[in-house]
DNA sequence: TCGAATGTTTGATTTTTGTCGAACAATCTG
DNA sequence: CAGATTGTTCGACAAAAATCAAACATTCGA
């Protein structure tokens, strides 16, 4: 549908990641990018009770932390973790996060 | 001046404690205090260009976060670092943010 | 080609956050 | 006690963030 841009992680601040990850329902999204079996997730995939516009609004947000990188697949995008990458740029931070009881 | 009460850290919650620490004014403050000789801090000793109505809701924010603990002495309050109990909480993330170049 | 599926974007609304000045409270000191 | 010092609390306000519905764009499939 469009062409996503990712940035470099050394453009993430660690501000903007922790703000990022500061909110349940982006954690959730990626609970859910890991819970999947491919890795991959689309938007519509997402157990969230929200509109699909604020769901759009979080995978932006992800996308732009670094996070996760989305490729497009016909009408739907995938969206995967960087792991590694952002594992590199803040150890422990995502292990962190993922390995908290959820809605903490 | 007034008593100040200290979450158990049990009830700070992971989102919570990364909004707390997303804010480069708190980080900053949270330096100035391990900066300090004695490991305690009065809020007037922050090198903030801020008031000081918003550098005591910054403190405040810490302390709900359980990241300092506040005592009064006279008529000033001096805040130290929950270091260990915070590190116990969420192994860790304390090291990340402070070990981040100033201004990330 | 037409309709269904999948997201994005726009515009609006509501909430939350950060910020300040001014008034207030508590305590020390002279 | 009077004044100075140190913070807190109270409005107020602006900026940022989360949210939605509706309109739009793209692509797949029949």
């Amino acid at each position: 549908m469009k062409e996503y841009t990712h940035p470099d992680l050394s453009d993430v601040t660690l501000s903007a990641a922790m703000q990022t990850l500061a909110d349940p329902a982006r954690v959730a999204i990626l609970r859910a990018v890991i819970a999947s079996d491919t890795g991959e997730i689309a938007c519509n995939e997402i157990p969230l009770q929200l509109s699909k516009a604020t769901v759009s609004h979080h995978f932006e947000s992800l996308r732009e932390a670094g996070l996760i990188q989305t490729r497009v697949v016909g009408t739907k995008c995938l969206s995967s973790l960087r792991r590694e990458e952002f594992e590199a740029r803040f150890p422990g931070l995502l292990d962190l996060v993922l390995g908290e009881k959820t809605g903490a």
